[in-house]
RNA sequence: GCGGGAGUGGUGUAACGGCAGCCACGCGGGCCUUAGGAGCCCGUGCCUUCGGGCGUGCGGGUUCGAGUCCCGCCUCCCGCACCA
């Protein structure tokens, strides 16, 4: 072909295009497998590497680890790995020891629920997910450690969530050391007689079953019978944290229905306060912490006992306001409360209000009425009801220990079981909820603390003076509500009835689930049905195959039924013979039929990528030490930075730092954290269309109008913006950006869209902007008619080369500060001047190179490669800049009038206050805009700006 | 209701308390083309009597100087929500 051809023709031959870009990427992906470039050395064990892990800096990256779902990859999924991988890159050019990889938390009810919508085995679904996903993120060009690319699904994985299970089994929790410890440890004390039995007995008069009792109880992960969230249309029980604040599951919005099973619990409520406390020393975002504070919820308050007068034990409460106690003028139990129902006496009490029975017979049968009514109301029905207070007598008085008044009873759905002891004492003068009670029931108030003046009248929260608190001992009169609290919880300290408390929100962890697609328990029954867990050489407990695997169909609506565990279909499972080494031989025992919640393999998988072929144990001590360890003192340890969405704000970073918690505490790791930073990224939304009728219409069919509105097959649509997703038909695939532009181009624009932490919408069409940039670059360097390499061997000219010190900084802070938008603006800039130069010098294009390659490291390799380096620029030392060149000799000086602009000087950047002064007092300018009026003041701020003040 | 975050051109965004709008999309004009949904170059906040004036959700304040700090509103987004 001669050149009057190729420019005669369409695309020159050596054009940067999708189809250049695609060719370029394939070969150096190639060539980084080949060679091993991203595989990052260990200090110890299989992967050891002790030369090359000698004198580097180690760095420890991590993206939240994904389940690959059946849908496939978005546009918006890539953005948290590609931002990892950029500062990844960046920081390897720094001499860093980079360690970054991804794996698959391909267990759990996404994976197992597509299964179940496609009718394969979830092991062939997850594992074809997993294949489509490592494609498509093998196309990015991630720079990740391959080797350490684990899955919780492998049996060589779960192996060791099993064994973590065991140890969480086999602890307990040391309150007075605020440590767990091993179960072994509470055996001797109790044995020794260290640690008292509970009930005050002596350990040797426990009968052998009595002891097993005592145990267990401390356990940090149990069996226990009591309320949990049953989900028949899932088949399984749930954590709250899976449960909506509409009383659905989180995960295909079925009703939750409250349920006493035999489950599994984690004791994670043994941690609240270490969870609470470590939140101090974390490089988090301050939203997510506050989130996880407010799920503990820990408030300080007292318990206090109210006597009934009944044959029964007294009614103990929760409150965080003791000082209030002489407000208290009636009780409200929760409708499930235990003591209800020996409340309840035969005949409503002389002189009971009617408005107070609802009309029932007896006591029995209103309550009876008002439990029935109050459990069918879903969330959504309490919800639309508002606040409006509902309730009914219990024919039951108790004694206000302060003074001995005779308080009714009441049973309320305001009250919840679920928080503090599921009873109150009600205080309408200083509680809202408690003031609109009182009025609906016509029930006394009693002010206990001074409102200001001009109070309307309603129940007053704030501070202030105590009054009406005062009997024959104590008078809290005139305190202040601190005080007050002190002292009224002192005095009940003393006198027996109460004393002081902290509750938390935060409830016990359910553990088991009743599925198919999830760890098996290392846990077997004897045949007194008591649980022990399996030895370490019993692992890993492979998950059964099952003639089917889905969960039995239940009615979503129907709350009565009960959970069936798929894993009870598998043939010859259930019952298993084993020695477990105890004495006892060869045994029948039962197995543990649940399965662990998807959460579990995502609690440790980033202790797992630091040794992933590990057989001996789950993670070698000195690798956990080197990446993850504590760096100097009051550090945390973890992960150095940790990226991804903050819709796990609460339930995996809650969850898995309670694991690592529980592994610090038995010697296992030395991370008190796991994640030492976060950094949420934001979401990349999309527009949406709706046609007349409000139908979604593919988004892709959608064309712009001139006049701004938008038309769809000819007929006018509307636009909307929300996440990109199926029901808004909106979809754009990475794979459609890798065949329009490159994976380079791609990269590059989801980095340059905005700041990372700030959601955004796409706009495929802006794409193209970043392939302009690439290509111009790629035109600075390759000649794009004949391929031939256009950069000059020749010094390159003082202002570019100020420029190129100029950028070289700026970028270097903006990567280490996360800011990629910014730092592709810069290299833009610097781009475009290299472009209006008559000769592109290799001394100015080079450290381009070198700079765009973690946002564009196929198309940086490439050029790299042509402008004559047989390495890879991997490892090539990040451009920095020299300081003499980042000194100017003039400026730019502003000198404004009023605060306004009014003229610029060019002068020497060591130019004095004074000069400055006198030079902007010269200005032409200046003088126009005074207008003749006198300077009063003139600010000086040399060399870059003066003010000058008219009187 | 409580708590948190954010409001800047047509759009995404950028600005140590010191030149508002870097960079990019889009748009307008031009070049090159048989052609342009390619590429390149120039322009592009609004108004203007071409002097300049006005502009960072609204209203105040601090300051020589405020997009930035303080107070009060408005709007949007997120989290929690009868938590005693």
């Amino acid at each position: 072909m001669t050149a009057s051809e190729i420019r005669d023709g369409a695309t020159p031959t050596h054009r940067y295009s999708a189809t250049v870009a695609a060719d370029i990427e394939q070969r150096w992906q190639d060539v980084w497998e080949e060679s091993g470039t991203f595989e990052a050395p260990n200090p110890a064990g299989p992967l050891a590497a002790p030369d090359e892990v000698a004198g580097r800096e180690k760095l420890y990256i991590l993206d939240m680890f994904p389940y690959p779902s059946g849908a496939g990859l978005h546009v918006g999924h890539p953005l948290g790995y590609i931002a990892t991988d950029v500062y990844g890159r960046f920081q390897r050019m720094r001499g860093r020891n980079v360690l970054h990889c991804l794996g698959y938390d391909a267990f759990g009810l996404p994976a197992e629920q597509y299964a179940v919508q496609t009718g394969q085995h979830p092991r062939k679904t997850t594992e074809d997910n997993v294949t489509t996903m490592r494609r498509q993120l093998r196309r990015l060009g991630l720079a990740h450690d391959p080797r350490r690319s684990v899955a919780t699904t492998d049996p060589d994985y779960y192996r060791w969530t099993q064994w973590i299970f065991r140890q969480i089994f086999e602890s307990w929790f040391d309150e007075q050391a605020g440590r767990a410890r091993p179960i072994a440890e509470l055996v001797a004390l109790l044995e020794s007689g260290a640690r008292p039995v509970p009930d005050g007995r002596a350990w040797s008069e426990l009968a052998e079953a009595e002891r097993r009792d005592v145990v267990d109880g401390h356990r940090l992960a149990y069996v226990s019978q009591a309320p949990v969230n049953w989900c028949p249309g899932l088949g399984t029980v749930l954590a709250n944290e899976e449960v909506t604040a509409e009383g659905r599951s989180d995960i295909g919005n079925f009703p939750v229905f409250r349920r006493n099973l035999r489950q599994w619990m984690l004791r994670i409520t043994a941690y609240a306060d270490r969870l609470l406390d470590d939140l101090e020393g974390l490089d988090w975002p301050e939203p997510v912490k506050l989130m996880q504070r407010n799920w503990i919820g820990r408030s300080d308050g007292a318990r206090v006992r109210f006597a009934t007068g009944h044959d029964t034990a007294p009614i103990e409460v929760f409150t965080t306001r003791p000082d209030t106690l002489f407000g208290a003028t009636f009780m409200v139990l929760a409708p499930e409360h235990p003591l209800v129902d020996a409340l309840l006496p035969a005949a409503w009490p002389d002189g009971t209000p009617p408005a107070w029975t609802r009309g029932g017979v007896d006591p029995r049968a209103a309550v009876d009425a008002y439990r029935e009514q109050a459990i069918r109301k879903t969330e959504l029905e309490r919800q639309s009801e508002g606040r409006d207070k509902s309730g009914v007598f219990a024919g039951a008085y108790a004694t206000n220990p302060v003074n001995g008044e005779r308080i009714p009873v009441f049973v309320a759905d305001y009250v919840l079981m679920g928080y503090g002891t599921g009873a109150i004492m009600a205080v309408p003068g200083q509680d809202e909820r408690d003031w609109e009670f009182a009025e609906r029931f016509g029930l006394s108030i009693v002010r206990t603390v001074a409102p200001p003046e001009g109070w309307d009248g309603e129940a007053y929260v704030g501070e202030g003076a105590a009054i009406n608190s005062a009997n024959d001992e104590i008078s809290l009169d005139g305190m202040g509500v601190a005080a007050a609290k002190a002292a009224i919880t002192d005095w009940l300290a003393a006198k027996g009835p109460g004393e002081h408390t902290v509750t938390y929100k935060l409830r016990d962890w359910l553990f088991s689930r009743q599925r198919y697609w999830g760890e098996p328990f290392p846990i077997v029954y004897d045949e007194h049905d008591r649980p022990i867990a399996l030895p370490e050489s019993a692992l890993p407990v492979e998950l059964p195959e099952v003639g089917d695997y889905r969960p039995t169909a239940l009615d979503p609506d129907d709350g009565d039924t009960d959970p069936i565990p798929p894993l009870a279909r598998a043939e010859g499972w259930s019952e298993v013979e084993l020695d477990l080494g105890d004495g006892r031989g060869l045994r029948r025992y039962r197995r543990e039929l649940n399965v662990m919640p998807q959460w579990a393999g995502s609690c440790w998988y980033e202790i797992r990528y630091l040794d992933p072929t590990n057989t001996q144990r789950f993670v070698d001590a000195d690798n956990e030490r080197y990446w993850m360890g504590p760096q100097g003192e009051g550090d945390v340890g973890g992960v150095d930075l940790y990226v991804g969405g903050v819709e796990h704000a609460v339930l995996h970073l809650l969850y898995a730092r309670f694991w690592q918690k529980v592994l610090y505490d038995l010697g296992h790791v030395s991370a008190a954290e796991p994640f030492r930073r976060l950094f949420n990224q934001g979401y990349i939304q999309a527009h949406a269309f709706r046609d007349m009728r409000g139908q979604i219409v593919p988004a892709a069919e959608v064309e712009e109008q001139g006049d701004g509105t938008y038309s769809w097959h000819g007929q006018p649509v509307v636009r909307e913006y929300g996440k990109m997703g199926k029901s808004l038909k909106n979809i754009v695939t990475p794979d459609e950006m890798y065949d329009a532009y490159g994976a380079d181009t791609f990269r590059v624009y989801e980095m340059s869209m905005g700041p990372l932490d700030v959601s955004r919408p796409w706009e495929t069409r802006a794409v193209v902007g970043s392939q302009r940039f690439l290509q111009r670059l790629w035109r600075n360097v390759v000649d794009e008619e004949t391929g031939a390499l256009r950069v000059v061997d020749k010094p390159c000219d003082d202002v570019t080369r100020r420029l190129l010190a100029r950028t070289a900084e700026a970028v270097t802070t903006d990567l280490d500060g996360l800011r990629f938008n910014t730092a592709i603006a810069r290299l833009i800039e610097y781009n475009n001047a290299l472009t209006r130069l008559p000769a592109v010098p290799r001394e100015a294009v080079e450290p381009l190179v070198l700079m765009v390659a973690p946002f564009a490291p196929h198309l940086a390799e490439e050029l790299w490669s042509r402008l004559g380096h047989p390495q890879s620029l991997a490892y090539e030392a990040f451009p920095a800049s020299d300081p003499a060149l980042l000194v100017e000799e003039t400026v730019t000086a502003v000198v404004q009038v009023a605060g306004k602009v009014r003229d610029r000087l060019e002068v020497p950047v060591s130019i004095d206050d004074a000069a400055l002064r006198q030079r902007a007092l010269a200005s032409p300018r200046v003088a126009s805009a005074l207008d003749g009026r006198p300077v009063r003041t003139v600010v000086v701020r040399a060399p870059r700006l003066v003010n000058v003040v008219p009187g």
